[in-house]
DNA sequence: GCGACGGATTCCAACGTTGTAACCAGTGGG
DNA sequence: CCCACTGGTTACAACGTTGGAATCCGTCGC
């Protein structure tokens, strides 16, 4: 296969290997005139450097790892190629690795599996604990997703979040605008996730600020953020007796909120007549269903961009820059599951 | 960093360099005692091989790539977690990329940027020609996905597929078989690729076996296979004159699927009494939407299986085996959107 | 007791690249 | 006329690993 290398452009191009090299990395003190003719034999030979060999010499791999739970779930997918996106633009490529949730691949990354194939790694963590995280980050270039992990103001890594709190509590604060009364929430996570903590924090403080009272009751424990456990949470729901039915349902991700939609559904309550409903996530299953699902949109494409540089500084620096928190934008869009305007798409 | 080498083992164990490099690979000639006295050094230090070390060595890396249009298309996205598992499986890493349907990098990723970087690749190719192609297979391991990129007899690369002629044509039938006599199909491809081209080919056929003609009227012509010329598409059709709108609609593909649905929300036409709708790929977001969608379901476990089994054959084969075609079963799962039943999901 | 044998281990060279130091012209100042 | 200097280039060694040849050592057959 394409075997060429420094050596046959050297030749081909009557220079040193070392010529080559440093016309290729351009790096200063090479003569216009054998820059040109090196150029042409590295064209001519269709070379392209070993980044084996690269890495090897230089530490550098151009490697970072995106690693999310789960490539299936939308939010996921479309925050993948998000980063893709922003590192090919630094010149990095991205693997993308699934960790399913499990807390001891998720340290495995976060530990850099082969710290010499990967310059850094992206982790969107689900259940490994701050404490477990804190023995690991300063041995590592790495920036967490999603989660808060570090206790007042001792920051243990990098992190890029939205405000949790509050995109539940506004989510939860424009149902109860719409004058529900009994909201539920979906998303309390048996593990306790970080991110199922904070929105069911936003959550409480919205029905406080409303004037109605936490029942547990309506705040099922689920297991996973994906469309089962929607359903199987909502049909619980539904069945609760006719008083105590909720009017307003909270999903903490729009996944969630398609598995609440499909049991409504198959309950024959209405959307929102009977039962009103958001989610989170911004997703555009959410977008395209009937009825379109209300949803906080995280700015994905934000903080994707903030993730990549904040990786990209950390492995280019020297000695490692202190740890930053950056939170990205969110927003609200109503639609159709909380009243919203069936408005043509506009795509 | 974890700067820990065979050597460092080696000075730990009290044996030489190439004696852990053989316990660590586990080759033969490695007598017990060294073995384990070898292993706990291993485990002491916490030594990982250097990936880039070991591709500069072998010429292997382990890492295949699996390049396909767009993550954020539930398809692929599922696909990708398959393709991951079963890489996994043979100890292959998988680095995903997106092609964005661009001819140019489908091409690019055919020839294996940096062959030295990957051992090869899983297209699916969505533009790139079989000619094009041609002249690359027998440079690179490569293995192409859906698409049938020989003429006659002439195979230029391993394939794996679903017989998409048939699986149109009993999408087709099984809209006919609920009596509907204008049947629609959303999918037919400006740039002509060969997916649209079978399945427009399973859909007239279906139609002639039903007795009915083709109206190209009723085949528009779309860019991509996504939510939004899904939309577009069927509301165009939802426009025609009473007697001209279809009755049941094909699609091309789930998500265009989705976007038909949305469109016959908007105009306030219900599925199925208006119209039936059908899909393809089998994707969650049809199997959870209300109505859930119809729609013929690849086997993607099945797809992800025969083609990281193919490559890695490839790969590991000295000299290049005959190409293969593989073709993947696929099924209809009847839902509501086409009069299946409303039953309750079981997930 | 000696040579042959075979298993276990070591030595050496290489994979393709880059950093460091050395080299080789020319140039300008003393 | 020599020296220091500069820009341009080259020689050498190393990165961590593995394939192959070479070596060592104990055992067996004679």
């Amino acid at each position: 296969m394409a075997a060429v290398t420094l050596k046959d452009v050297a030749e081909r191009a009557g220079v040193s290997i070392k010529t080559v090299s440093n016309v290729v990395r351009d790096a200063p003190r090479v003569s216009e005139a054998t820059r040109t003719r090196v150029m042409r034999a590295v064209q001519e030979l269709g070379y392209r450097p070993n980044p084996s060999a690269r890495r090897l010499r230089t530490g550098r791999s151009g490697l970072i790892a995106l690693a999310v739970p789960d490539l299936a779930t939308p939010y996921f997918a479309e925050l993948a190629h998000h980063v893709r996106t922003e590192a090919a633009a630094l010149g990095f490529t991205v693997l993308i690795e699934e960790t399913l949730g499990d807390t001891k691949e998720e340290l495995r990354l976060a530990t850099g599996v082969g710290a010499s194939l990967l310059d850094g790694v992206i982790l969107s963590p689900l259940h490994v604990s701050p404490d477990e995280l804190a023995l690991v980050t300063d041995q590592f270039p790495l920036v967490l997703l999603g989660e808060r992990s570090y206790e007042g103001d001792r920051v243990v890594a990098d992190h890029v979040l939205i405000d949790n709190v509050a995109a539940a509590r506004e989510a939860t604060a424009h149902l109860a605008g719409l004058g529900r009364t009994r909201i539920a929430a979906i998303g309390v996570d048996k593990a306790g996730s970080a991110t199922s903590r904070q929105r069911l924090e936003g959550f409480q403080q919205a029905l406080h600020d409303a004037g109605l009272t936490y029942d547990p009751r309506l705040a099922p424990q689920i297991k996973d953020f994906d469309r089962g456990n929607g359903l199987r949470a909502m049909r619980a729901l539904a069945q609760l007796p006719k008083g105590q039915r909720p009017d307003a349902v909270f999903c903490f991700s729009d996944l969630l909120a398609v598995g609440a939609r499909r049991a409504l559904h198959e309950a024959d309550l209405t959307i929102p007549g009977d039962v009103a409903l958001a989610g989170v996530d911004g997703s555009e299953e959410a977008r395209y269903g009937t009825p379109s699902l209300t949803s906080v949109v995280p700015d994905k494409a934000a903080i994707a961009s903030l993730a990549v540089k904040c990786l990209v500084d950390r492995v280019r620096a020297e000695d490692p820059p202190p740890f930053e928190v950056h939170v990205a934008p969110h927003w609200l869009e109503v639609r159709e599951s909380s009243g919203g305007e069936r408005e043509p798409l506009e795509p």
